[in-house]
Parts: C-alpha cells; sequence; structure tokens
DNA sequence: CCAAAAGTGTTTTCCATACACCCATGA
DNA sequence: TCATGGGTGTATGGAAAACACTTTTGG
C-alpha cells in the first residue's frame, strides 16, 4: 500500500526513523522590508498550498537546536534569534483529510500522523540576508507580506496569529534589533516598532524611549544617499544577536 | 532482561503503549498556606528522593487535557488553574544514570527513556482543598514550602525555578486570586502578592490597586474570629475559576 | 485601656503623552 | 529656495509611590 518510490513517503520514513514521532516545530520568520511586516512561507510541491517552514526533533538534539536547523535551512544564515512562544497541542488541530488532499501527499501513510504536537517557534531575521529556499516537500520558499498572505495549510494561519501577539508583547519589554541591519537610524527603528504595533508612534517620545534604554550606541557616521538631512546611524551596544541554541 | 515482576517496569510499559513517547508533562502546584507558598512534591518509592508531580500524554488526549489529569489525579480537584510555562526540551536534561540509581527504578528499561522532552505547567490551587495523593510510582505527596525544598530528582529544582518567575510575571499584570479560597479578606490578598513577589506592599496602595481593577467585590460580612477589628470579606466578580484545558 | 490589625485620603514623584520649532539636504 | 524628513526640549496629566492617622476588637 505505502509507496516507497514516492520521494515524499521516502522522506517521511527517514524522518519516523531518525526524529521524534508526534512533535513538529514550526516556524514564523518575521522579516521587515519596506516598511512592512513579512513571513517566509513555503509552497508544497505540484501544489498552490502554501505553509510555514517546519521540521522536526532529532533523538539525540535540544528542541532549540532542532529549531535553528530547521530555519538555518530555509534561511540560509546561523545563529538566528528565535523565541519559544507556544506549544500547539490540541489532539485535533486541523482537518486530517482536508490536509492530505491539498498537499497531495499521502501523510496517512506515515504511522503518527494521527496527531502532531507543535512547538511554536518565531525568529527575526534580517530580510536581506536571507536566502529562501525551499525543502524537500516544497518547491518555492518566499516571502509574504503580513497582510496578503493566503490560507494556509495545517492551522499554520493561526499559528501566526498567536506568533505576532507575543511579538508585540516582546516589544513592549525591550526595543527590537533583530529585524534591523547591524546599523540603522532611529527613523528606522521606529518604522519597525509602528509596523510591529499597527498604530504610528510620536518620534521625540521614540526618541526619548529607546535612548533611555540604554542599549543604543551611536556611530560617528550617519546615513548616506538619503533625499535629506543625513540621519546619524546607530548600533545596539549589546554584543548584538544573541539567540537560543 | 526486562523484570516485568516489577511493578514500576509494567507502568511504563503501560505508559509506553498508550501515550506519546519522548514528551512528558512536569507540574509545578502551587498552594499557599500559613503566609508560605508551598508546592506539592512526590517521594519515590522506597526512598527518599523527592520530584514534581508528572505524567505523560495519551495519544489522543490534548497536552492541556493531559496536564489537567494529571494534576487531578494528584490533587483531587477538577478545573484546575493552569498556565504553561515553558518546555524543556534540552538532549541531556539531567544525569540519568543518578537518576535511575537514586530512584531505584530500571528506568533504563525504557526504550525511549534516553530522552524526555518536559511541558512544564504550573497549577494555582487552593491549599486547603487538596487531598495530596501520591502516584503508581510514589509513596507519599506532600506540600513543601518553597524555601525548605530538598534536591529534587531529575532537573526539577530548575523547573521550579523557572515556574516562580513566570507566577511573578503573570502577577505584575492581573491580580491572582486562583491560590486563596472563594472569600478572603484584602489584607490576605496583600500578603499572597507580597509573598509570591518576594517583598513587602503599602497596604494603602495595595488596597486602591485592587479596586481599581473592578474585579473585586465586598460582601456584607466580615471575617469572624480575628483578634483584632473585623475584615472585610470580598470575592472576585469574575465568574471564578477559568482554566485551560 | 492597651495592643494589634483594619481601613482609608492626601501629597509627591515620576513616567508617559502631547506638542512645535529649527536643521540639513537634494532637487 | 523649497520641500522633505531629521533631530531635539518642554509642558502637562495621570498613575504609582510615599506617607499618618483613626477605628475596631479582644484581652
Amino acid at each position: 500500500m505505502i509507496d516507497y518510490n514516492n520521494p515524499a513517503v521516502r522522506y517521511y520514513q527517514q524522518v519516523s526513523d531518525e526524529c521524534i514521532h508526534y512533535l513538529s516545530i514550526d516556524g514564523v520568520i518575521f522579516g521587515f522590508h519596506q516598511n512592512q511586516l513579512n513571513v517566509l512561507l513555503l509552497r508544497w510541491k505540484g501544489t498552490n498550498e502554501w505553509s510555514l517552514p517546519g521540521g522536526f526533533i532529532k533523538k539525540k538534539e535540544s528542541v532549540d537546536e532542532a529549531a535553528q536547523r530547521v530555519m538555518q535551512e530555509r534561511t540560509g544564515l546561523d545563529k538566528l534569534y528565535l523565541q519559544q512562544f507556544h506549544v500547539f497541542g490540541e489532539a485535533t488541530r486541523y482537518d486530517q483529510e482536508e490536509t492530505w488532499r491539498k498537499t497531495t501527499i499521502p501523510l496517512q501513510h506515515i504511522k503518527w500522523s494521527e496527531r502532531t504536537i507543535s512547538l511554536g517557534y518565531y525568529a527575526l531575521v534580517e530580510h536581506s540576508k536571507v536566502v529562501p529556499s525551499p525543502d524537500f516537500l516544497t518547491d518555492e520558499c518566499r516571502w509574504w507580506p503580513l497582510n496578503e498572505i493566503p490560507s494556509l495549510l495545517f492551522d499554520h494561519n493561526h499559528i501566526i496569529d498567536v506568533a505576532i501577539q507575543s511579538l508585540r508583547k516582546q516589544l513592549t519589554d525591550q526595543p527590537i534589533s533583530h529585524l534591523l541591519p547591524e546599523t540603522f537610524t532611529i527613523p528606522e527603528l521606529q518604522r519597525l516598532h509602528e509596523t510591529i504595533l499597527g498604530y504610528p508612534l510620536d518620534a521625540r517620545n521614540f526618541y526619548k524611549k529607546v535612548m533611555a534604554s540604554g542599549t543604543l550606541e551611536r556611530l560617528s557616521e550617519r546615513r548616506a544617499g538619503t533625499p535629506h538631512k543625513a540621519p546619524y546611524l546607530y548600533r545596539f551596544a549589546g554584543t548584538g544577536h544573541d539567540a537560543v541554541g
């Protein structure tokens, strides 16, 4: 009954041997581009169906390491800033049959496919450094602006919603740098915060706030090539990008 | 080699059949008694070694349901207030051999025992209503004041630390009722908050703050039998105890 | 009547918000 | 020289913190 000539089936067979059953990782990889939050999505082979990148945990690897590995493969970046934000552990998270049909992959042949508990991680990456790479099951990997994301496979639209809420909560605690290049200007940082929060901020108050945080370091250079007054460049004083895993 | 006459081995065999491998739940059950935070611990059979209550997830049960079930069995209470606070997913969380030795249980015979990912939940319960009940592997279940907790099996001391940090973070957002009886006085609520936070609070400011939250309802009765001025009783106006799972 | 806890109001401080003007640059 | 965005200080309002006295009750 099982078609071992089907590459997807062989892939899942390998996963089944090497990885922990019933458990997966789903990654919401955020990028910031043209004043929009983007999420990296994958299009499944031979279909027009999209999903979040994800993967499985090898038996001798920590959960954080697994998340690093999975996200690294899709972005080409290492030492990603990762945050574990929720466990999706419902016994029935989505319509199984509908999913099998949409993916055209005989997922029902995987012996533990009847149920998966997913660990939700989000990653904050520098948009321009990412080289989106599809995985074994997908044809295409690309950025989607948050407000254009289509209906996704599994419960991945819901997972993105929860990720954004967590990201907003994190933002109220500390300024976020990981979505910007090493050096950036205060107005750029403000645009980022406005985009995540979804409402405009006062430039003077924003300036005071980020300065009060004590984590920013002003460089002597200014941003060149801007049409108007050249803004100063800043850098986060913390050693930069401390990551999970 | 495997001793199927050993009840613990038979228990683990059953878990192995019914539950998801490599995945467990650890529960930090908080109670409040005599102005102290207490945690419910279990003493393993024939030993003087203690651990957190825990359990495994059945194949057709949601993660939250599993947590409810496990905590319910140890406390005798249902509809517990539960909060999932962290995933402990290191590949090597504690010294395996040391643990086998201490528990006197041949854990090495469990085929997936080389590694467990644990989902940390904490529960807030009404101390006086709990009927502590040991489980299949333990002789004794009882409350331990937080500052008297001994060195525990596995990485459970660490899990308790992380749970308390999460609890404190939650407390800064909203007043916590679930550790107190249905009716309570403002000074009692203040003691609770002081105990969790670890520092004293100003009675007048505390009073204003909890009143401003709008969730408290003053009853006409006062606490009887106190040596001094009788304090008013209050109740949380919200329908009471909304729980996860 | 005294000790101990309960109950409450006012003042001060600090942080978040609202707000306006000058500066630098490219076109 | 003008349009556009950058850079900064001050004034105000509201919430949190500091602070002290009266009330009640049992012993």
